[in-house]
DNA sequence: TTGTATGCGTTATCAC
DNA sequence: GTGATAACGCATACAA
C-alpha cells in the first residue's frame, strides 16, 4: 500500500540506488536523471521512511529531551529555544517528563537510546549517580542545559554565581541583615550552589551564615503560606529560586500590609514571563531562558556532527533585572 | 559494537525468534527457556533497537504532538495531560511548534507521518484545508484537541458555546451593555464560535450586535496597551481569550485608576495558572487544560488500538471561575 | 554515472 | 515449543 523507494524506481526506470543518491543529494547523478526522479517522487508523492532510513543509516534525525515539567513555564521556554534550533537543523524532538524523579530519568534516558536518539539534552541538570554514569558509558552525544557536579558532561549553565554574589551584596549594602532563601526541596545542584554562594558573601561582610534561612516551596500557593514563616524569623530580604514562588510570598506579604520593597526586599532567580506580569513587577536574576536552550541545542548539533567543540562548559552571562520589589 | 538480539541468542543457546518471543511476552516459550533467556538480557543488558522493531512491526509506539506554541502555559498544560497519559501507555511524544502557520503545521504533520508515528495530535484545532486534506487521506489516526470545522474528524473540546452564553448573559443581568471581546488574531475557529455567541446572546436581550467591539491581542504587554481603546469605546465588560492578555488590560486599567470590577468586569477564557496569580485574581471561564489533554491522548490510544469510538467529538463540561475580576 | 547486492535489527510466517 | 527464513524500506560498498 504505501509508497517506497522501489515504486520510484520502477516507474523512473532506474535503480533504487540512483532514487536514494537523489533522495540524499548525492552529487553522482545525472542532472537529467535527477530532474526524472525527483518529478516522478513528485508525481508520486513520495516520502521517505525515516524509520528504515533510521536503521540502515544509524542516524534518526531525532534528539530526545528529558524536561522535568513541560508545563513549568522555566522549562517550556528552554524548550521552546531548543526547538526553534532543532528545526532550523531537521531534528525532530522526543520529549520525557520526569517530574524531577530520578527513576524516571534514568529510564527516560534508557528509552531514548533504545529509540537511538542522535543525542539527548537534559534539561535542568542531572546528578543521580546511575544517570551520570550512563551518559559516561554511551557514545550518544549529551548536553545538560544546568547544573551538574561531573565534569565530563558537556553542558551550558547561565553565571548564577556572579549574579547572586551582587544580588546579595545589593541586599546588604542597603542595611538587609537577614535573608529567607526559598528552594525547591528537589535535589538540585544549583541551589545548592547559590546557598554556598550567599553564605560566602555574608561571611565576607562579617555576617554569620545564621543570618540565610532556608525554606521550601514549589508553588505560587506554598510561596504565600510561606509569609508568615519568613516574618516569624524577620527576614528583611527574600531569594527565591522560583518566581511563581516569589510571587505567592510577595502577594502573601502585601496581604498582610508589609510594604514591598520598604520593608521586605523579593527577588527571584528565575525569569519567566510570570516576573513580569506581578503587581508590583517582581526582581529577578534575568536568565535567558532561550539562549540557553538555543546554545544548548547548538552545542548538541556540533557533537551529533563530530565538530570540534572547544569547551565543554558554556557559561552564559546574567543580569539582573531590578523592577519593583528591590529597594534599588 | 551494539549487542543485538543474534548475541542474546547465542548466548543462551536460543534461536532468535525465541528471544523475540520473550521479548514480546508470547505464552509459546516454555518457562525455563524463558528464565534462561531473560538472564542473558539481563547480564548483557540487552535492549531492542526500536528502530528496527518498527520498520519490522510498522509500530513506533511514537505519537506526534503539533502544537502553535510549547511555551504558551495554556498549551503546555494540555501537553502535560497528554504527556502523562502518553507515558501510562508506553508511547513516545514528538512535538513540533507551528507558531499557528499553516505551512509548518503542513509541513509537520508530513515529517511525522514519514516518521511512521502511530497517531497525531493537534492542540488548538486546525483549519486549513491541505491539513485537513492530508487527515482525511491517511490512515494515521488523528485527533484534534480544539476546534475544527471539518466534522470527519475526532476531536475533544470544551462546551464553551454554554458558558459563554451564561458569562454574557451575566454581564447584561448585571447591568453592563458594551462587551469588548479580545482575540488573538489568528484565523481560529474558537475565536468565531465565541464572536458568534456573544451577538446571539446580545440579540436575545434586545441589544444590537454593535454592542460587541472587538480587539486583537497577543501578549500581556499588547493587553496593557489596549486600555486606552477598550476605555474609547466606553465597554463595561471584557472578554479575553488569552488570560494572559487579560489581565494585560486589568493591569493597565487599573494603572488608570479605574475601578475593576466596578467599573470594568473582566473575565478570560484560558485558565492557567497565570489567572490564579494575578491581582486582583482573574475571573476565567474554566478550561480543563489537563483534562483535555488527558482525554485527547486516550482517545488516540483508543485509535491506535482499532477499539471501537463512540463518538468522534468528545465535549467537556466547563465551570466559570468567578473570581476578583467580575460583580458576581 | 548507474546498478547489484548486502546489511541494518527486528517481527512474523512458516515449517518442524 | 522452537528454529529457519523472509520481509520491513532504505543506505551503501562494490561492480560495472
Amino acid at each position: 500500500m504505501t509508497i517506497t523507494i522501489y515504486d520510484v524506481a520502477r516507474e523512473a526506470n532506474v535503480s533504487m540506488a540512483t532514487v536514494s543518491r537523489v533522495l540524499n543529494g548525492n552529487p553522482n547523478v545525472k542532472p537529467e536523471t535527477r530532474r526524472k526522479v525527483k518529478d516522478v517522487i513528485e508525481r508520486l508523492n513520495y516520502k521517505p521512511n525515516a524509520v528504515a532510513r533510521g536503521l540502515a543509516s544509524k542516524k534518526t534525525k531525532t534528539v530526545g529531551v528529558i524536561i522535568p515539567d513541560i508545563s513549568d513555564l522555566y522549562y517550556s521556554a528552554v524548550l521552546r529555544g531548543l526547538e526553534e534550533i532543532a528545526e532550523m537543523y531537521k531534528y525532530q524532538i522526543i520529549i520525557t517528563n520526569t517530574d524531577n524523579d530520578a527513576k524516571k530519568e534514568f529510564d527516560a534516558f534508557e528509552t531514548l537510546r533504545s529509540n537511538q536518539v542522535d543525542g539527548i539534552i537534559f534539561l535542568g541538570g542531572t546528578d543521580d549517580k546511575s544517570v551520570i554514569e550512563s551518559i559516561q558509558r554511551t557514545t550518544t552525544p549529551v548536553v545538560v542545559c544546568g547544573y551538574s557536579k561531573d565534569m565530563s558532561i558537556y553542558r551550558v549553565n547561565a553565571n548564577y554565581r556572579d549574579a547572586i554574589e551582587r544580588v546579595v551584596q545589593g541586599f546588604i549594602d542597603r542595611g538587609n541583615e537577614k535573608i529567607a532563601y526559598v528552594q525547591s526541596g528537589y535535589h538540585n545542584i544549583l541551589e545548592n550552589i547559590l546557598a554556598d554562594k550567599i553564605i560566602e558573601v555574608l561571611e565576607r561582610n562579617n555576617m554569620s551564615k545564621d543570618n540565610m534561612f532556608e525554606f521550601y516551596a514549589n508553588t505560587y500557593e506554598e510561596g504565600m503560606d510561606l509569609f508568615s514563616e519568613v516574618k516569624e524569623v524577620k527576614a528583611d530580604a527574600v531569594i527565591a529560586i522560583s518566581d511563581e514562588v516569589a510571587g505567592g510570598i510577595l502577594h502573601g506579604t502585601l496581604d498582610e500590609n508589609i510594604s514591598v520593597p520598604e520593608d521586605l526586599e523579593v527577588i527571584s532567580c528565575s525569569n519567566t514571563r510570570i516576573a513580569y506580569m506581578m503587581r508590583p513587577r517582581l526582581s529577578t536574576i534575568a536568565v535567558p531562558l532561550y539562549d540557553v536552550g538555543a546554545v544548548g541545542m547548538r552545542l548538541l548539533t556540533k557533537l551529533m556532527n563530530n565538530e570540534e567543540v572547544e569547551e565543554k562548559i558554556n557559561v552564559l552571562p546574567l543580569d539582573i533585572n531590578y523592577a519593583k520589589t528591590t529597594r534599588v
